[in-house]
RNA sequence: GCCCGAGUGGCGGAAUGGUAGACGCUUUCGACUUAAAAUCGAAUUUCCGAAAGGGAGUGCGGGUUCGAGUCCCGCCUCGGGCACCA
């Protein structure tokens, strides 16, 4: 089935072989078959923008295809599947401009995307593809979050959250980068808003102590870690001296510091802001916040570096440890989202405190006294602000002792008189989860009243029909009235977008969808979740008033959970079946970009618990093993991007070089986690090897088989079959271990050494040919159907990888260098396992060595079999 | 500021504490050719030397070791992440 050209015309062989490859469904994910072990590879899905693949992607896919390839080979069942992450931003801005549906746009950029990907000759089983807009995937979405709805872990509340007037839209935290949208650069401001939000706080301790369980680059663990920031405390009460007011509460991590506490932080947003407030304070007070609203994020991170502000609210609180009074300032450099959104300060012993009560003239108390001297002036007294362990002085009843113990005792000495308790606090917030567009999963949800929700949830369980009701229902206020968040029937979804013709963010902070009002307002009946516009006359008595909400989920919602439906992905009554998440459970290798190291691996983490809570999968992680692959730098070093113009292009390579040859340089580069500049010079290199591979295997002119390949089993020279037994040990090893690049090399020199022999076993070519499969499969296919591999195997890909054979690895001779004090003077060729006496005596008879031995006195001899002999003397 | 990671020829890079620079690119010379391309062969860290040979050399300064690119300590530079988190 090998094409017919007499050169390396890799232009008609890609294709020539894609096609078949294409038509025979050659990569379709075996059937579950519990005797074999699976493999499951799994890529960060791409969004398939309009702008197509580009290297990094290629690279990705290449890596993640040759492990599929050699898995395949090694006799595994291989899952090695692929889909489309479609909602979000880009699309959307898209659809705006030209007026186009996005669902248009989309099917036309992942036909792009599925053309592209065939053409590097990716082994994905495109009959797995899954696609985030499609509403038989994201029917699950939906059911999903209903879970999360059902088990109290979402909730609607009305956010300080950055909104963006140029893109209309509201942005989470991680789409604002320094002030400004992460997208298009536009300025962001703060705005109040009703949002869905997510309870993955709940989730933290389990999310961090669970990293234990994962194989992942130790860079992303501790990124995770500091995203979660667990911190061990206290959080302490103190006596407002307005006893009507109640308690501060605050969060320490320093409770042995609570002697040396001279004033007190609110946040500007607290809550008793205006109950502390004193009238003489009112004005400046109110001055002040208003100042620290209009503070971006960049602004405020800006001036974390200078200096500190704050008002006074002209009342005290009492110090629970000493009954003293101190006076409570509003600053805004305590945040209302982490602790208790106030601080016990002591300048004493953190910088932050110490530079406030600096500017404002607050006294300085120490309580901790360093046990080294670093924490020392010259003359011996303390350099404060002193943030570094010691023992405590100043502080009644506890001075003297360590700071470790003191924390222990305060904490528990305060619990017992009821001012404070041990407490654990993490900088992880919950989740903001909906987005004001329509490019996005509508929630299963409909806003009713009370009394609805009370008539609905009755109807429907007299129906019959089971709904994902809340313990506590989730509500809000819309217009003034409160209102009831209603799930949607299980058995109704999906709830899909309704069509729209204007895809223009209304700019009020509602999605587009909130202007389609027969969608919106309805007659809704509970059960079964059928509507009809409000506008319309109630059809039946048991149809209740209902708003649909208007917010989609954001882009994270469908790429949380994708890597469970390629398991089973044309289910229709779960979201996979029982037997496929036990077969193929997680994936065995997850390959993708450090960029989601945080966000998308934390947020698909926290659903995969909630989901194993629920029974539905059973592992606890979902990404055992995690690869990052380096970023493909531009030419200049720079990262590639349209605007400067250093953007190297896949299909450009294709058509010059092949996709072969484009693959096999991408993994040669470099080390694959390293980030590495494209270079366009070196490609010529891999293509001369991949040409040098055509030319030993095939003659010239003819097109038939090269002559110098012989069936005779034993025409390979020793020393050529010795290295291509290494080459097969190496390439194996280097697959398993990531090393691409080195794999590549031993390749190289393997079929250097066979251009120079005169001839080789048509067996050892054929072997090769496997190995080099994962990497050049057109080419390696091509040639198999030359050779005669079918006589083996009607494909390379189907043939079993090459074992390497372990009694041709071993040599006879040995070369061991030889060292007078660790200076190479000489090599010398030894039998394996000559002794120490035997190399000593042939490194001293060596004629390089006389001179350096002679009239010196050898004081010690280190001798490693086969490596080294050195000769120290004196 | 804090937490990671990385610094090796003209370039990308290789090297279980054991010959630094594999493999590839680049450049030069040679063979083949009327010529060029392709291909093949040789050279390609640097200094001294005609050569044989010798010295230096993995960001900088120390240390451990018979032996350090690799391990330890202190710096410098670059890259990534976090950043008023109490």
């Amino acid at each position: 089935m090998a094409t017919n050209c007499t050169d390396y015309d890799f232009l008609q062989i890609e294709p020539h072989w894609q096609k078949l490859w294409s038509d025979s469904a050659a990569f379709r994910t075996p059937a579950i078959d519990p005797s074999k072990p699976k493999y499951y590879v799994l890529d960060m899905f791409p969004y398939p923008s309009g702008a197509g693949l580009h290297l990094g992607h290629c690279e990705n896919y290449a890596i993640t295809d040759i492990l599929a390839r050699y898995q395949r080979a090694k006799g595994k069942n291989v899952l090695y599947p692929i889909g489309w992450d479609a909602f979000g931003l880009p699309t959307e801005n898209y659809a705006v401009k030209t007026g186009r549906h996005p669902r248009e746009v989309t099917i036309e950029n992942v036909a792009t995307f599925r053309r592209q990907l065939k053409a590097i000759g990716v082994s994905y089983d495109f009959e797995r593809e899954v696609d985030t807009t499609d509403p038989r995937y994201f029917r699950w979405t939906q059911w999903i979050w209903l879970q999360l709805f059902k088990k109290g872990l979402a909730y609607v509340e009305e956010k300080p959250v950055w909104w963006c007037p140029a893109l209309g839209t509201v942005l989470a935290n991680e789409e604002v980068i320094d002030g400004v949208s992460e997208v298009g650069k536009h300025p962001v401001e703060r705005r109040p808003l009703r949002q869905w939000v997510l309870r993955i706080t709940a989730y933290a301790e389990r999310l961090l102590n669970d990293l234990k369980l994962v194989d992942w680059p130790d860079s992303t663990k501790r990124m995770q870690e500091a995203w979660i920031g667990r911190s061990e405390g206290a959080e302490l009460l103190f006596a407002l001296e307005n006893s009507a007011l109640g308690d501060l509460k605050v969060f320490t991590t320093r409770p042995d510091t609570v002697f040396g506490v001279t004033f007190m932080v609110i946040a500007p947003e607290h809550p008793l802001v205006d109950a502390l407030t004193t009238p003489a304070q009112r004005e400046a007070v109110a001055a002040y916040r208003k100042q620290a609203a209009a503070k971006s994020d960049l602004e405020r991170t800006d001036l974390a570096k200078g200096e500190k502000t704050g008002v006074w609210t002209g009342s005290f609180a009492i110090n629970p440890a000493n009954g003293q009074k101190i006076p409570v300032w509003i600053a805004d450099y305590v945040i209302m989202g982490y602790g208790t959104g106030a601080i016990m300060a002591v300048p004493a012993h953190d910088e932050r405190d110490y530079a406030f009560a600096q500017k404002f003239g607050i006294p300085v108390i120490q309580v901790i006294e360093p046990d080294h001297a670093e924490g020392r002036n010259g003359h011996g007294t303390t350099k404060l602000p002193f943030v570094g362990d010691g023992r405590l002085v100043h502080s009644d009843g506890y001075s003297g002792l360590g700071w470790e113990e003191a924390k222990k005792k305060i904490t528990a000495d305060l619990a017992a008189r009821g001012r404070g308790q041990a407490t654990i606090n993490y900088k992880l917030r919950d989740w903001l989860f909906s987005r004001q567009r329509y490019w996005g999963e509508p929630f299963p949800i409909v806003w009713v009243n009370e009394a609805d929700y009370a008539a609905a949830t009755v109807h429907a369980k007299a129906a019959g029909a089971a709904l994902p009701l809340p313990a506590a229902p989730v509500t809000c206020v819309i217009e003034g009235e409160t209102r009831y968040a209603l799930p949607v029937p299980e058995a109704s979804l999906p709830l899909t977008l309704p069509e729209v013709t204007s895809y223009q963010p209304t700019g009020t902070g509602e999605s587009p969808l909130a202007a389609i009002t027969d969608w919106v307002d309805v007659w809704y009946d509970a059960a079964t979740g059928h509507a009809v516009p409000a506008a319309q006359a109630r059809p039946a008595a048991h149809y209740v008033r209902a708003r649909r909400e208007t917010n989609t989920m954001p882009q994270w919602a469908g790429s949380c959970w994708y890597y469970l439906r390629y398991l089973d992905p044309k289910n229709d009554a779960a979201l996979a079946a029982p037997e496929a998440l036990r077969y193929w459970g997680g994936p065995d290798i997850y390959v993708g970009g450090a960029e989601h190291a945080v966000l998308h691996r934390l947020y698909a983490r926290f659903w995969h618990k909630v989901l194993f809570d629920l029974g539905v999968v059973p592992t606890p992680e979902p990404f055992t093993k995690l690869f990052h692959q380096g970023i493909i730098l531009g030419e200049d070093g720079e990262k590639m991007s349209k605007s400067r113009g250093n953007v190297a292009n896949p299909d450009d390579i294709i058509r010059s070089h092949g996709t072969d040859t484009l693959r096999l340089y991408l993994m040669f580069l470099g080390p694959l986690e390293a980030m590495k500049p494209w270079n366009p010079n070196g490609i010529e290199g891999v293509h001369r090897f991949l040409q040098k591979v055509w030319r030993e295997c095939v003659e010239r002119d003819t097109g038939a088989p090269h002559p110098k390949i012989v069936d005779d089993a034993s025409a390979t020279p020793a020393d050529l079959a010795k290295l291509l037994h290494e080459t097969i040990k190496k390439v194996g090893d280097d697959i398993e271990g990531l090393r691409y690049n080195t794999a590549i090399s031993a390749m190289m020199i393997f079929v250097n050494a066979w251009q120079k022999a005169e001839r080789i076993a048509r067996r050892d070519v054929l072997s090769f040919l496997q190995i080099l499969a994962p990497f050049a499969p057109h080419l390696a296919e091509e040639l198999w159907a030359r050779i005669g591999g079918a006589a083996l195997a009607p494909s390379v890909g189907l043939a079993a990888w090459p074992a390497y054979d372990p009694a041709k690895l071993v040599a006879t001779e040995q070369k061991v260098v030889v060292q007078t004090n660790g200076k190479k003077r000489a090599e010398l060729l030894l039998p394996v396992g000559a002794s120490e006496s035997d190399a000593l005596a042939a490194a001293q008879a060596h004629p390089d060595l006389v001179p350096h031995l002679a009239g010196k006195v050898t004081k010690r001899i280190i001798y490693v079999p086969g490596k080294i002999l050195n000769i120290v003397i004196g």
